[in-house]
DNA sequence: CATTATACATAAGAAAGTTATGTATATTTG
DNA sequence: CAAATATACATAACTTTCTTATGTATAATG
């Protein structure tokens, strides 16, 4: 039985911030347990967002102007939504741009650009 | 005119090992300014490793017994040649392979598999 | 001869994570 | 129904891994 393995934790560093915009930028809104989940399926468990980098990122951002926030009560418990202003939506596109960009310059750097099948 | 501008510091992060590791893997022996321009020139400017990073990435690849070194003169300045060893090679494609599925993982994450053509 | 390029090295500081801890409510299970 | 697990937030201490700054020295160039 093959256990997937989590990426090495350094992979993540500098691509958090670009995931988590984006993902407010398709979802219009989202709170902070959703985003750690939704990443965990959709990257059939590779990458498991910690607390503690989202909530202090979250945080920043809000400060920083590129989300705003809103409560809504489940029951006795909250849960804080997080939304992209304006500024954050072009933040997001040129993260994701320039993120983009950057994997294509790794693939030609690592010679990955091979047009044949692989493994 | 358009300048090229460089990659935000974060994206290096968590890639840079593995750049290094697969240049040496593909030159079979380098030294450190050596893989500062290559890396520049191949990214058309757009990564360039500081030597504060490098050198004692290069050090520690050695102390872990991923690269082994040798020194050359020219002239009366002196080279540093860093080598793989096995485990070296080992840990250059475990690196390569990784990153080559996180670049997929990121792919799918954040909807960049368009078909289609894009600018 | 002054500047730039080559070539190494390391220390101080910043950024951005992990790990650990804390609080509290809701749900599932034995 | 009690205990365990899941949901949901938050923050502090620590680590890793860069950047920035500094230092030394030789070679080439204008």
């Amino acid at each position: 039985m093959y256990i997937c393995p989590m990426y090495s934790s350094e992979l993540l560093k500098g691509t958090l911030k670009t995931i988590v915009l984006n993902l407010l930028k398709e979802q219009g809104k989202m709170y902070g347990y959703e985003i750690t989940q939704r990443v965990k399926m959709l990257s059939s468990d590779k990458i498991q967002i910690t607390e503690g980098a989202l909530y202090p990122l979250l945080h920043a951002l809000e400060k920083q102007g590129d989300v705003t926030t809103h409560e809504e009560f489940i029951g006795k418990r909250v849960r804080k939504y997080y939304s992209l202003t304006e500024k954050g939506t072009v933040s997001a596109n040129e993260k994701v741009n320039e993120l983009s960009d950057f994997m294509l310059t790794l693939r030609f750097l690592l010679n990955l650009d091979s047009t044949s099948a692989n493994g």
